[in-house]
DNA sequence: AAAACTCCCAACCGCGTGCCT
DNA sequence: AAGGCACGCGGTTGGGAGTTT
């Protein structure tokens, strides 16, 4: 069922946002959560659509992104989900929680294909010919119709170089669990083991420089926004930053990450309070949503699967008590 | 110094899907 | 059942930034 493009219209503007624009979508998402993107630009004024409105929130300004420096766990578990789900870069997305799909996307195409491409071309030749099927199932399952009568012959394979592949980039996460210098992979499984409520998040000792662009815009924008209302700048400034301060990035991570009840951020007015639980929850919101809308094994099974193995249970039988729906575009 | 080239990523586009009337 | 609408997703692209010649 086609319908007109939303952007068609005359007057709707397109192209880089500026950060006024910015400030408006995030008072007006602080004010009535994310979601219901058409009254966007009809209740704020911004002449944008609302589906651009819905990826700048979602790729730019949405609170907890994690930008740029992927981690070599990051990287790793994009791999290895790439290979098992395929460009289903929501569905990544979806098991690093901190990245958008875009970005993710993006990282993919610009730096990971061409990582890949060089390791295949300097695999010996022996190793190409004995590996190539392999690598053309499970690297690029979508260029690979496999029929439904093969499917279940294909999935004891897939399923086994799959397990191989997530065992890999799991054991370098749960090496790490033990090493708190290495933040990132202890957030990535505090995260997850959060959301599947099976441990409480462990301590995080996470670097100020994990939020930098899109958290600290949330955090930078409101208050000021809210301090100083649409007032033009007579004097011109050097830069946006100089016009909205940021707090300190421990207050921002406290709000952010660990939300309601460590805020130190939050102490100082009702304004801020309010403006950094609106914040956390729309995190917490938007993380939940995310990991809910997943029509695939979460993370959970995958991770009790693999790291299950002396229980001598099947895969067969894990995928099984899961929905075929949900795996039905797996293979 | 500057032109040419490459890289990267924010944003756009079109399509699919689900919900509502 | 059919049509309209809103939203999400994946592919693509434009242009700025960085690098090379």
């Amino acid at each position: 069922m086609g319908r007109p493009p939303c952007c068609d219209k005359v007057g709707v503007k397109k192209g880089p946002w500026t950060p006024e624009e910015d400030i408006i979508i995030v008072s007006y998402i602080q004010e009535h959560g994310p979601g219901n993107w058409r009254s966007i630009p009809t209740n704020t004024g911004l002449l944008r659509c609302s589906k651009s409105c819905r990826l700048r929130w979602t790729n730019y300004l949405r609170p907890g992104i994690k930008r740029g420096n992927f981690t070599d766990q990051e990287e790793k578990m994009i791999i290895h989900l790439q290979a098992l789900l395929g460009n289903r870069w929501a569905a990544i997305a979806s098991y690093l929680p901190q990245r958008t799909d875009n970005d993710i996307k993006n990282y993919w195409n610009t730096h990971l294909k061409k990582k890949l491409g060089k390791i295949q071309n300097s695999s010996s030749e022996e190793e190409n010919h004995h590996c190539s099927k392999r690598l053309n199932s499970s690297l690029l399952p979508s260029e690979n119709a496999i029929s439904r009568g093969k499917w279940e012959r294909r999935l004891q394979t897939d399923i086994h170089m799959a397990k191989q592949a997530l065992c890999e980039a799991l054991s370098l996460d749960n090496k790490s669990i033990n090493m708190p210098e290495s933040s990132s992979s202890t957030n990535f499984h505090s995260q997850i083991f959060h959301q599947q409520s099976m441990l409480p998040p462990p301590h995080i000792n996470h670097t100020t420089s994990t939020y930098t662009s899109s958290a600290e815009n949330i955090a930078r924008l409101l208050p000021n926004w809210i301090k100083k209302p649409q007032k033009p700048s007579h004097k011109p400034t050097n830069s946006f930053k100089e016009q909205f301060p940021s707090p300190s990035s421990e207050d921002l991570e406290n709000s952010l990450l660990f939300g309601f009840n460590n805020s130190n951020y939050s102490s100082n007015s009702e304004v801020s309070q309010s403006v950094s639980t609106e914040t956390t929850s729309l995190l917490h919101d938007d993380s939940k949503l995310n990991i809910e809308s997943v029509q695939l094994p979460p993370i959970g099974y995958l991770e009790k699967w693999l790291l299950d193995d002396a229980t001598g249970q099947e895969p067969k039988e894990i995928f099984m008590n899961l929905s075929l729906e949900g795996t039905d575009g797996l293979f």
